[in-house]
DNA sequence: AACAGCTATGTGGTCTGACCATTCAGAGCT
DNA sequence: AGCTCTGAATGGTCAGACCACATAGCTGTT
C-alpha cells in the first residue's frame, strides 16, 4: 500500500494535468484488498491457493472481520476468490479464476444501466469474433472443428426449437472462441454472448416465422466453419462479420433493453 | 470461464449444455444483489439514483446491515455504485456508471494471476485498436482530431522523458478509441492500456537507449494519425495493428510478469 | 435583514462478539 | 477393516453499538 502523503507534487509546474486523484483510500477493505492484491502480484498467492481463514486475516491486518469480508466479497465478484465453507483441505477462500463471470456480470450491468449501447456491444462482438475466427483458422485442432461440427448439427436437428438452436448458436461461437487459442478474448466473447442472451432470446421469439432465418444461419455457420477448416483466416474474418451484421439487422427487436424485470 | 470440462464433453447427446448450476443461492449478499440488479434491470434505478440507506434496505430485505455492505461492495467494484458518507442529497450510495475502472481492476488482477497471458493480452489490444481506428477514421471531430495531434506533440518534445513518453503514448490511443464514439470499446482500451502501465513502463526503462524507439514510435503515430484524417479506415487499422505489433516485439522485456514484491 | 457559526441529524464506516451451518478428519466403536 | 459419530475449523449471519463526516437548519451576532 502506498502512503497516501505524497501530495509533494512538482513545485515549478502550475497543475501540470489531471492525474488521477491521489484519494486517501481511509476505508480498511481497500487496505485488505491491496494487502491481497500484493500478493497475488509477487507471485506470492496464486490459483489454488487458499487464503488465511478471515478472522485470522482479521486480526493480521487488525482490521474486523466484517473489513475482510467485504474485501473478500468485492475480490469474489471479480472471479478471483471463491468461499467455501467447512472444515479441511477443501475448504476456505481459495484463488480461482473465474473471469468470464465475472466479465458477464460486469456487462450485463452496465448494459442495463444503458452505458453501453448495444450497438457498441454488437461493435465489440465483431472486433472479437474475427479475431477469433482468424485464429482459430490457423489454431484449431480437430477435436475443436469437431465440436464446431456439433453444434451445426444440432442447429439442423429438424426439431429444434428457439432454445435450443440459441444455445447450439451460443456454443458454435464459444467453440470457435476457445479453438483460437486465447482464453481472454474467449471469456470476452462467452461474457457478451451472456450478456445479450435475453434480449436475443427475446427478439427470437418475436420472430413468427423463423425457419427461414434459422436455415439462413445456419448456412453461414457453415460457410465459416468450412473457411476455418481451409485455414483461411482472412475469409473466416469476413463472414463472421457478414454473419453478425444479418443477425443483428434481422433482429432489431434486440435493441430494446427494457423488458419486464421478471428474472427466470 | 473456469476450466472449460464444463463445455459440451459428452459427443452423444442431447446434454441441453444450460451451463447456469442451480446454484442453491442460500447466501444473503446474493438476494441483496438480485434484488438491485432488478431495480436496475426494469429501470426503476438509473444512474444518479440514490439507493435506500444501508439499514432501511437491511430491513426492508429483512437482512443484517452486513450483508446489505457486502453486496453494495460487489456492485461497487464492478463500478456500478458509490458510496458517500455524510447527510443531504449528495450523499449515500448512488448508482453510477465507471465501467472502465472496474474492468481495469479485473484485468490486471488476472493478467496477475497469469490467466491471461500477455500475448494473448496484446491480441486483444491489437482486435480493439483496429477497430477503435477503423471508426474514428469515419467518426472523429475537430476535438478529437486536436487531442490526437496534442499527444503527438508531448512525444516529440525534446526533454520527454519515459514516462511522460509513455503517458502521451497512452493518450494518444486512448484518445483514438474514444474519438471512435465506441464507449465499451474506449474503455476497454483503457482498462487494458492500464494494466499492462507498469510492465510497459518497466520495459521502456530496460531499454538503454531508447532515442530511436522514441522516434519510431512516434512516426507511426503521425503515420496513424494522417490516416484517420484521411478518412482511411483500413490504412489506420492496419497501420495500428502494425504499431501494436512493432512494439511489443521491441519491448520483449514487457513479457515477464514477475517482479520483486517490494513496493516502489 | 444578512451573515457567520454552531448544532442536530442522517449517512456510511468500523468494530465487537456471538451464534449458526457446513464440512472434514480422526477418534472410537463394531 | 469398516463404519459411525463427534469435534473442530471455517465461512455465513446477525445484532447492536459507536465513530467520522457532511449537510441542513437553527441561533446568534452584526
Amino acid at each position: 500500500m502506498q502512503d497516501h502523503s505524497d501530495t509533494v507534487g512538482s513545485p515549478s509546474a502550475r497543475t501540470p494535468d489531471l492525474s488521477w486523484a491521489p484519494i486517501p483510500k481511509s476505508r480498511a477493505h481497500e487496505l485488505v484488498i491491496e494487502a491481497i492484491e500484493e500478493q497475488v502480484m509477487s507471485g506470492r498467492l496464486s490459483v489454488g491457493d487458499t487464503l488465511p481463514p478471515e478472522r485470522e486475516l482479521a486480526s493480521m491486518l487488525q482490521v474486523s472481520r466484517a473489513g475482510v469480508r467485504e474485501a473478500i466479497r468485492m475480490l469474489e465478484s471479480h472471479g478471483a476468490l471463491e468461499s467455501r465453507v467447512g472444515a479441511g483441505s477443501s475448504s476456505g477462500t481459495i484463488i480461482t479464476a473465474m473471469p468470464s463471470i465475472a466479465l458477464t456480470r460486469l456487462l450485463r450491468l452496465h448494459i442495463g444501466l444503458s452505458n453501453f449501447p448495444v450497438g457498441d456491444v454488437v461493435e465489440l462482438r465483431i472486433a472479437l469474433e474475427r479475431t477469433s475466427a482468424g485464429l482459430a483458422s490457423k489454431n484449431a485442432d480437430d477435436a475443436a472443428r469437431e465440436r464446431m461440427r456439433e453444434t451445426i448439427e444440432r442447429m439442423s436437428a429438424a426439431e429444434v426449437d428457439r432454445e435450443a438452436f440459441n444455445e447450439a448458436d451460443t456454443d458454435f461461437h464459444v467453440a470457435i472462441a476457445e479453438a483460437a487459442g486465447n482464453r481472454l478474448v474467449a471469456d470476452l466473447t462467452t461474457a457478451i454472448r451472456n450478456s445479450l442472451r435475453t434480449q436475443i432470446l427475446h427478439a427470437f421469439h418475436h420472430r413468427e416465422q423463423w425457419t427461414q432465418l434459422r436455415d439462413t444461419l445456419r448456412d453461414q455457420h457453415r460457410e465459416i466453419f468450412s473457411a476455418i477448416c481451409d485455414g483461411d483466416a482472412e475469409r473466416a474474418a469476413a463472414l463472421t462479420e457478414e454473419h453478425i451484421r444479418y443477425a443483428v439487422a434481422e433482429l432489431p427487436e434486440m435493441k430494446l433493453p427494457r423488458d419486464d424485470g421478471s428474472g427466470a
